[in-house]
DNA sequence: AAGCTCCCCAACCGCCTCAGA
DNA sequence: TTCTGAGGCGGTTGGGGAGCT
């Protein structure tokens, strides 16, 4: 027995129509309660999938890009001071790099320290004493500046899914940022986009936002 | 033009932590 | 004090695009 869609979380990439929804929501709910969020936003993911895509790809405050050769410096050393004698060595290094992710600095680490390491491996002498690459590197490492190319900007939007609508098709992040512009100016009164869930719940949901801000005021 | 390789990065998974009941 | 669930974090994977042959 398949069960109903509607019964399965959605995986995968998410569409331009998801990120409004949940942008929306995060709005009217605050970075919290996603489990909650996720449900009443209607949006078939995990709170934790909805998490993750707000604080790494929609959060306002989110630089996109290249990271520059200062805050490649600054993770090098960072990581040189952290990497390997605490946890969350990612988070507290993103802390000190506005606007960047612990997931962003992973992904640059792995990327670019693999590539070292194999500059290493090539240019330099095969030693058994060297240790793996699972080590800290040497704090006098420092990260190349490399050709730079293109960063595609929600490159994670595949075409379609179950994405018809013409409206939401060309979204860019910039638009969804003039769409919540825009909807702030209007005081919030309507969704980014219409849809039936928006109809359904809108209402409910101002309730349910003040219910949570009474009972569960924001942790400080 | 087609195929291949490499790089980048979004997203998932599993474990851990911590606050609230 | 213990239990439970939500959130946070690090590790890992897989897809897409760009560059190269």
């Amino acid at each position: 027995m398949v069960p109903p869609p509607t019964m399965m979380t959605r995986k995968g990439p998410w569409t331009e129509q998801e990120d409004l929804q949940l942008v929306w929501f995060v709005r009217l709910l605050g970075e919290r309660r996603w489990d909650f969020l996720a449900k009443v936003s209607g949006l078939n993911r995990s709170g934790k999938s909805c998490r993750l895509r707000w604080v790494n790809y929609l959060h306002p405050g989110l630089k996109r890009g290249r990271m520059t050769p200062q805050e490649e410096d600054l993770v090098v050393e960072l990581h040189a001071k952290w990497g390997n004698r605490f946890d969350r060595r990612w988070s507290r290094i993103a802390r000190r790099l506005p606007g960047r992710t612990d997931n962003e600095i992973k992904n640059y680490w792995r990327t670019h320290m693999r590539k070292k390491a194999q500059e290493r491996r090539t240019c330099s002498s095969p030693s058994p004493s060297s240790s793996s690459s699972s080590n800290g590197p040497p704090s006098e490492l420092r990260v190349e500046k490399h050709d730079g190319d293109s960063v595609a900007e929600g490159s994670a939007f595949t075409s379609g899914l179950e994405l018809t609508d013409d409206e939401v098709k060309g979204y860019t992040m910039d638009q969804i940022w003039n769409e919540i512009a825009a909807s702030e100016s209007c005081n919030m009164e309507c969704p980014p986009t219409s849809s039936s869930i928006w109809e359904d719940k809108s209402e409910s949901l101002w309730r349910l936002d003040e219910d949570l801000r009474i009972s569960n005021p924001p942790r400080v």
